[in-house]
DNA sequence: TATGAATGAGCTTTCATTCAT
DNA sequence: AATGAATGAAAGCTCATTCAT
């Protein structure tokens, strides 16, 4: 009898502890380090099944990647064509990552360590990925000069890597320094504190 | 009279050899893909010499990692004591960024690829680096803020996470796009793009 | 019945065949000499599968130490509380070590040339095995000089360094000059050597 | 002036600084894990100029060995054909191993640990050495038997095994325990232990 | 599907020896 | 005689990947 539960977990159950398992692995021993051998133990199977869901340890790790790309992606995508609200926009970003703290915070540290920089890992795909979400911010941003809600005396690209990389630079740190968000209103305040400068400038105002 | 320094061969001589080599391999292939047989091909010379004067390739890291940041700190030790113009500081550390670009490209390249994130390369002493930089920062824009030059609304910690993370955003964007600056006007509207951000922010002032 | 166990090839098969070749590599070569390499092709086996059995070069020479060992203290421990007839003991001891040629040979060889001397593979589990057969040796020694079978003027320590140095010294000349008792009677001979020496000494006796 | 220095520092005195640094380095790590830079620095010479002296790392063991046996042979020899007196013979033998631990506690080390078994160092003048020595004992003994000191039941060569291995039995466990003989009395009594063991016999005599 | 034994190329590091000075 | 930089072969171990069952 319980043959259901052979149906039951079918395919998707494995692969996603092969998945969560090496986002843990990973997290913890960067991807050179992270074996193939930990990481089947600790989703619980053998070795060799690995091979049966993923081609490679690459091919793992682009999955990793992907399922990263596709949660940013979907929220500015969301912007859709919609004009105006940078600020509701950038906000929407800002706190995409603030809150993937508290789902997947190993895909935080993953991406922080692994995806974000660092030649190793570096395929076509990869890059490509970071282009289109530069291709995609530079829009964003490009729209908000042409809405007059942004200064037009500083180009579009500039203000997405500017933007982009006070952002990267708030979440590494709280990732190196082992210091997530515990509130939504440390949160919030980060976040303010990221747009504010980002908006309003460090200066003081008088 | 004095003899050339290139007909002494000295023992700098080896030594900066290797260590000019590793910045270049390193830098095409990772520290990992790094293999030591292609640093001294590289660097002429024979496969055991680079044992002779390095320990291990971990301590090669060390060597070109310890270099860095030596550039870096004289940077803002230059500082001092001396309070106000926290512009003028800021302009500094910019612009020592944008300058290594043409001195020293690989060690750019390798700082945004192997230094700056990677917890594969993470040892005490290089998260000691970081954490160094960033309380230097830190100070630096606290003493602004008590100065009046800085809002103070927003934690001086947090302050050094945006001002760095977009500095760092806007080095590695270059880095991986292939695309360092490639004039001194180009330099001064990079700087210039970063500075008014930061300190007048990017909303369009009427 | 009972499928043959050379074709049911379980893990044993595998491990017993390096740790076979591994007696035969290293008494040849000598253990610093061996080549893991070498030890596979001999076990007909791969390089990496040596290491998937034995975790290290040292480790699978402590596996050979070990069984040696213990074949030797089931001889001694075999002896159990019983009092009296220590030649019928020692006769034992003696006898166990000349059994090894025939039946180990290549154990007989590693352990003259390897393990009962050598700085080199000294570890503190080599030493143990060392005291312990010395205080098991000593202890039959102590028994027998109070049961009144040895005389006392001598302390048993020294009654053990006699004997199995003795002993030792047979064996290690037949490593050496490789002639291994080569028949019931020879044995004897020798066995008959060393006991009658041992116990009445090598004088001439009127 | 002064130079006669260079002329009483001569070839010897660095030869023998060499010397006695590989003693001693040799002694605390074995023949195989004794680097020759080690003995340099030990010597207080130059990396290269051991090369000078000894052809190999392998000679330089060669020149311990040698004067080793030296020592031994020269008391061998001192008997010379004279008859008889087989006791004092041997115990003079005895006394040579024990004195040594005194006079050069190194070389009596490295005779048990790295000259007396050991395949590693077997080279065939080495095996010869032995050999040499085996005869020369046998020779000793067989001329015992023949003036009716010793018993002609037992073979003068099996006399030698039994008589070298509990004198080398005894040495090794001195060496290994750390415990070299500390006063006349006590060579005495171990010198008085092999002697009666291996003349009366170690059963107790009434 | 599932297992884990089996493979072997590839890597860092060591160190005896050589050699230019 | 003296130095120590320079050489490079060699070896142990790792681990992604494959494959027989």
């Amino acid at each position: 009898m319980q043959r259901s539960s052979s149906n039951q977990h079918g395919r998707r159950d494995k692969e996603a502890a092969i998945f969560d398992a090496a986002c843990k692995v990973i997290r913890e021993k960067g991807f050179h380090q992270a074996r193939i051998d930990e990481i089947a133990r600790q989703a619980g199977i053998s070795y060799g099944l690995v091979y049966h869901y993923y081609r490679s340890k690459s091919e793992l790790f682009d999955a990793i990647s992907r399922e990263w790309w596709n949660g940013v992606f979907s929220v500015i995508d969301g912007f859709g064509e919609e004009r105006g609200e940078v600020r509701k926009k950038l906000a929407a970003v800002v706190h995409y990552f603030l809150d993937q703290f508290e789902t997947r915070p190993d895909m935080v540290h993953i991406f922080v360590t692994e995806i974000s920089r660092s030649t190793v890992n570096l395929t076509q795909e990869r890059l490509d990925f970071f282009r289109k979400l530069f291709d995609k911010m530079e829009s964003v941003m490009a729209g908000a000069q042409g809405s007059g809600e942004l200064r037009n005396d500083i180009r579009p690209r500039y203000l997405t890597y500017i933007f982009l990389g006070a952002l990267e630079g708030f979440v590494s740190a709280m990732v190196f320094e082992n210091k997530p968000p515990r509130s939504e209103r440390q949160k919030e305040r980060i976040a303010n504190g990221i747009l504010e400068v980002f908006f309003s400038g460090a200066s003081s105002q008088e």
